[in-house]
DNA sequence: CCGCATTAAGAGGCATACCACCTAAATGCG
DNA sequence: CGCATTTAGGTGGTATGCCTCTTAATGCGG
C-alpha cells in the first residue's frame, strides 16, 4: 500500500513505464522498425513473412486454418493473402471437396523469397533482444511463450500451440 | 554454439513461437484485447489512454511533444488528437508564442473520462502478467524496460525517458 | 428430403501506425 | 537583413488488425 504515495484513489500509475501493455507495444514497434530494415529490400512485413513461412512449413492451407496458425484474425489474413497473391507469391483455388473454402498455396516465387529473406528476419529477431544478456534472454521468450499461451484465447484470433 | 542443433544455413526458425517478434506481436493483441474488454463501456482505446493520461500528467503539450511522450508517430498522434478532439476530451488552439504549434489541452470532460477508466485499465495491465508468478513480472518488466531503452532511438518515434 | 444451424469467405467500416511530400513559420548564419 | 535550414503541422497513401453484416455452401436432425 505504501509502494506508492499516491491516494488510493489515483490508480493511474506515475510513468508509462511501469504499465505492461506499454512497453509491450513500444517493442512491437521496436521490432517491426528492425524487421522493415533488415529486410527493407524485400519489400515485405512481419506478418507477411509469418504468413508465408506458415505455408512454407505447413504445405496449403485454406484462410481459418492460415488465421489459427499464425494467431490473426481472420479478414486480416485475407486482406494480406490477397496483397502476397497480386505479387504472385502466393495462389487461391476454391476446394474440390467443400466449395466454400480457398486453398491457399505458396508459389515457387513465394518459396524462393522466404529463403532469400531468411537471414535478414533472424537478424531482426535476434537484435529485438540483443540487449538482454544471453541467460535473460531465453528467460524472456519463455516468460512470453507462458503469457501467450495463458491468454490464447483472448485474442480474438486462438493461436493453436503445436 | 551448440545451442542450437540446426546448420548454420537453415536459419529460419522451426515455430513461430521461438521467435521474439512473433510472441511480442502476440502479446500485443492479447493485452489490446484485455484492454478493450474492461474498458468497453468507456469506447477508449489503448493509445487513446496512453494520450490523455499523459497530458493529464504533464498538462498541455504539443502534437510532437505528446508524440516524444507516448513514443508514436507525429502523424499517428495527429489523428487519434482528431477524435478525441471531436469529442471533446481534448481541444487545440495555436501557441501564441510560436504560431507554429498546436498546443493540445485535456479537457474537463477527458479528466473525468481518465479518472472513471483508470481502474479498468490497470486491471487490463495487471491481467496481461497475471499468469507469471509475482517475481517474474517484476523481472519481465524489468526487461522490457531495458529492451525498449536500448533501442529506444529505433522505432520512428524515440521515446523520452523520464 | 427439407429446413436450419454452422462455417468459409467477402464487403464495408473504424482505429492504429508508418512514410513521403507539402506548407507555413521560426531561426540562424553570413 | 536576407535567405537557407529547421521545425510544426497537414495530406495522401499503404498496411495491419479488429468488428459486423452478408452470402454461399455444408451437414445434420427431424
Amino acid at each position: 500500500m505504501d509502494a506508492s504515495s499516491q491516494p488510493a484513489s489515483a490508480t493511474s500509475r506515475s510513468s508509462l513505464l511501469d504499465r505492461p501493455g506499454f512497453l509491450i507495444r513500444r517493442l512491437h514497434q521496436i521490432h517491426c522498425s528492425l524487421f522493415l530494415e533488415e529486410t527493407r529490400r524485400f519489400n515485405i512485413t512481419p506478418v507477411q513473412y509469418s504468413l508465408l513461412t506458415a505455408l512454407a512449413e505447413r504445405g496449403e492451407l485454406d484462410q481459418v486454418g492460415l488465421a489459427t496458425e499464425i494467431g490473426l484474425e481472420r479478414t486480416s489474413v485475407a486482406e494480406v493473402i490477397q496483397r502476397l497473391e497480386a505479387r504472385g507469391l502466393v495462389s487461391r483455388r476454391r476446394s474440390e471437396s467443400d466449395r466454400r473454402v480457398k486453398r491457399v498455396r505458396l508459389e515457387r516465387k513465394g518459396r524462393a523469397l522466404v529463403k532469400r529473406v531468411d537471414e535478414a528476419a533472424q537478424r531482426a529477431h535476434d537484435r529485438t533482444i540483443e540487449a538482454l544478456p544471453e541467460p535473460e534472454r531465453a528467460a524472456l521468450l519463455s516468460q512470453l511463450v507462458r503469457l501467450v499461451e495463458a491468454n490464447n484465447d483472448k485474442g480474438q484470433a486462438p493461436f493453436r500451440m503445436p
